[in-house]
DNA sequence: TTAATAATAATAATAATTATCGTTAATATA
DNA sequence: TATATTAACGATAATTATTATTATTATTAA
């Protein structure tokens, strides 16, 4: 059992995680950060968005186009993915817990949680395109 | 628009597809394949997989482990994946229409469809763990 | 039967992520 | 406070999954 050491890189990529509604990605995180920390490595953003998923504090979303997202909120919600930008948006979540369960009766085993992606074309691509 | 031509490789990734109910990775349909056709090359394989799903007839899903997984079942359904093992099972689906339309109430822009990712760990793993 | 071209195998290239490793910095303890 | 321990770092190499390239082969239309 490793014991966490503090370090600036961590907490600033934590509060930059928190402070935005998007879903960054690693690569869109490392490019926040280095305004603060020009020196900060890609591979330092990776080791801790990692670390910081296993502690719970922040969630990693695969919605298909390839790369992984993290997002800062970890309450349960769902998301919503436009094809046309790839934005992701957040969708309020009513009854996580009686969903599960109703996966659950068809199920050999336990289920703890589940993801759902809303896929379709955000307004703002709608506008744009007509 | 280029005209498709028949493709025995083509044919037979499909029917590998069709006949078993895991839902296999590019790689491991490479492998199986082999044992028929031992020359064929894996860029075929993904190339062919990805022809079959924009033509409708497979699926693809990414259950969040990195790799891409098809599934040549197209009708509605969910998935349940095994923490421990990395399984994926079919979970039948109701209401699929119901929750595009209870989701699309928060979201400006149009939902068409949604993918949902149920994990926890299967009864064949809960059996071994204990 | 031949011409046109889609599909192939082999391989190179790309993209995203993880691992390695010598150095730096945070923390525990003397 | 000074020092020892070791987590975390930056730089970079390696890995993994996937896509692109290209010369050749196979399918289909004329």
């Amino acid at each position: 059992m490793k014991q966490l050491k503090y370090s600036r890189q961590r907490e600033s990529i934590k509060s930059c995680l928190m402070s935005r509604k998007d879903h960054p990605t690693a690569d869109a995180i490392y490019a926040s950060i280095r305004e603060e920390y020009p020196n900060i490595s890609l591979g330092t953003v990776y080791r801790n968005l990692n670390l910081l998923v296993e502690l719970g504090e922040i969630q990693k979303l695969r919605c298909g186009d390839g790369a992984d997202h993290f997002d800062g909120d970890t309450s349960p919600h769902h998301h919503f993915i436009c094809r046309e930008c790839g934005c992701i948006k957040d969708l309020p979540l009513s009854d996580s817990e009686k969903i599960n369960q109703m996966a659950q009766q068809y199920v050999d085993g336990t289920i703890d949680s589940h993801i759902t992606y809303f896929y379709g074309v955000c307004g703002d691509c709608l506008r744009k395109t007509s």
